[in-house]
RNA sequence: UGGGCUAUGGCCAAGUGGUUAAGGCAUCGGACUUUGACUCCGACAUCGAUGGUUCGAAUCCAUCUAGCCCAGCCA
């Protein structure tokens, strides 16, 4: 795939062009209190091509540096979505392996007089802080003693203080127009679990100090986030400075992936899975990396995805649209075709004797090498059953109706010439005539049939659950729950196809599918990937 | 009335002073078709605004406008 440009690549390239590296270090850093969705894909797509591309490597790093919101069943989840992604890390990091190194360079700044203990409450740190348009104030322990620091800060390691009592503070500009700056909290107190390190600490560092720390200890070259940490940056090099680590990272910020009318948020998702509104992180109407796993879209999709939207530096919602639009054109060329009748309406063959008989049918028209597989025709079948109107309503249906003679692809032609339907009109059964001399490969074209549908033997085929998904969230504005978005209907597949799990199928005319975890030999189920385009207007 | 950032067609997005402003999605025509799919043709922008610099600007400068982010002991 030729890689487009964009801003990062442009860097990384004048850095190796200059020799300050000799080859690019990134890595992606997940907080593990949640699943990753498709929005990060692009930072771990980005991270994992731009590093492996200019012969660099990628690491994996969880930065957990807040025992209180995070979980091993993250952990878990997340480095097998990486994986799956297929963004092998070469390193596998946790943050916390670095909490005594960020100790001592947190007490080397106490002791450069660049950080002290603060014992303002939390509010009063607040009113401190000032606001946007008013700088903010010094805090009256902001000017102790280096010594009294050292005590302190040491008393706050050994557990010597109440959660919440004290902090340590990086001393910075408490007038600076980027509230960033104005003396941030670099240490807290407080008592929680961590997944990692258990007890063993009762303070733990804030993102602003440990993450250029983290960055330099691996000697990561390029940190990309985020455009909402740009203003993050001066702190960002003040710590590797003044922390006086030896590899210099350097952050580059570049905009989200946001994708319109999608839930994206840790907090809504939870809520929705506890609610039950979902069947879990899984569930396939969301976006996370594991719901879309389990609905059947292949990772490489999601690769092209990224690529074409490309890299920028603004700031947008994307519609999903996109989004299917490239997974249907990865899977056009590389799914298999079968037939599944999604929602089935018997057609009996009235003039057809005897046994099944079976047919050869390509999996693919223009891939040979998809090879092909055994169809079985016989006496019943099953068709689509929006396949069939009673009577042709003008000239553009293109599908079976009353007298109206039809394609079944890779099989014969028919023609339809009684219903038999229910107490409520609803029909039951088409009887069809066949023709055996229009069998597909003969080469018979003395007369033009009026389109092509798809159908399955009825005696062969096999039983399968398809589950169809529209979007989570209404679009009509509201962004209300789309009640509709799962929708279930039971129908049939060919019954000679080997299938391997989450592999995506197309199902001739209805679109593609791919078998659910929840599926068992003897009762499939399918998630419907994505539809087909159709350009049909009636 | 602080600081940071972004503005290219309905959406995403290339472009970093020099022919008619890439490409994708969407839309609308049409061809083809044993998938109303795919494929293929065709249509679809004076680059937020206004001034300037220049032989020449989406690209440089100025001013303006709009939008996003920042006042967690979250990341």
């Amino acid at each position: 795939m030729m890689e487009k440009s964009n801003f990062i690549r442009t860097i990384i390239e004048e850095d190796l062009k200059t020799k300050k590296h000799d080859y690019p270090v990134t890595r992606f850093p997940p907080e593990p209190n949640g699943f990753l969705h498709l929005g990060h894909a692009r930072a771990i797509l980005t991270n994992y091509n731009l590093a492996t591309e200019y012969g660099g490597y990628f690491n994996l790093r969880f930065d957990d540096t807040n025992p209180v919101t995070e979980d091993t069943l993250f952990v878990e989840a997340m480095q097998k979505d990486i994986e799956w992604l297929g963004c092998p890390w070469k390193n596998l990091y946790y943050a916390s392996n670095y909490f005594d190194e960020m100790y001592k360079r947190a007490m080397l700044l106490v002791k450069k007089g660049m950080a002290y203990v603060d014992e303002l409450t939390a509010d009063e740190i607040k009113t401190y802080r000032g606001d946007l348009t008013t700088p903010g104030k010094e805090s009256p322990y902001r000017h102790r003693s280096v010594k009294e620091n050292v005590r302190l800060f040491e008393g706050m390691k050994n557990g010597e203080y109440p959660d919440g009592s004290r902090v340590l503070r990086a001393k910075i500009d408490m007038a600076s127009g980027n509230m960033n700056m104005r003396d941030p909290v670099i240490y807290r107190i407080q008592r929680a679990e961590h997944h990692n390190t258990g007890n063993d600490w009762c303070i733990y560092p804030m993102y602003d100090f440990a993450h250029p720390i983290e960055d330099a200890i691996e000697g990561i070259t390029h940190s990309l986030c985020s455009l909402e940490f740009e203003d993050h940056r001066p702190l960002y090099d003040w710590f590797v400075k003044h922390c006086e680590m030896p590899n210099v990272p350097r952050q580059i910020e570049f905009g989200k992936l946001m994708i319109a009318h999608q839930i994206t948020g840790k907090r809504h998702i939870r809520k929705l899975v506890e609610e039950g509104v979902v069947d879990g992180w899984d569930d396939p109407r969301l976006i996370t990396l594991s719901g879309l796993r389990r609905r059947g879209v292949p990772p490489q999709a999601i690769h092209a995805f990224i690529e074409t939207l490309g890299l920028p530096k603004s700031q947008g919602y994307t519609d999903i649209a996109m989004f299917y639009e490239v997974v249907r054109d990865y899977l056009s060329q590389h799914a298999r075709r079968i037939h599944g009748i999604i929602d089935p309406v018997k057609v009996v063959i009235t003039n057809y004797e005897g046994d099944i008989e079976t047919l050869e049918a390509p999996f693919h028209r223009d891939r040979e090498d998809f090879g092909s597989r055994p169809v079985a025709f016989g006496r019943e079948l099953y068709i689509e059953r929006d396949d069939f109107l009673m009577e042709k309503p003008n000239k553009k249906w293109k599908r079976l109706s009353l007298g109206i003679e039809v394609r079944l692809m890779h099989a014969y032609f028919i023609k339809a010439h009684d219903v038999e339907t229910d107490d409520e009109g609803r029909i039951q059964t088409i009887y069809c005539t066949y023709d055996n001399a229009t069998r597909s490969g003969t080469g018979f074209n003395e007369r033009k049939p009026n389109g092509t549908i798809h159908f399955v033997e009825a005696t062969t085929a096999k039983p399968a659950e398809v589950r169809l998904y529209e979007n989570l969230l209404k679009e009509d504005g509201s962004n209300a729950i789309n009640d509709a978005s799962k929708k279930i209907q039971h129908g049939f597949i060919e019954g000679n196809v080997d299938m391997h799990e989450q592999e995506a199928f197309q199902f001739t005319r209805n679109g593609y599918f791919a078998l659910d975890p929840d599926s068992r030999h003897d009762a499939l189920v399918f998630n419907r990937v994505v539809a087909l385009k159709s350009s049909f207007k009636k």
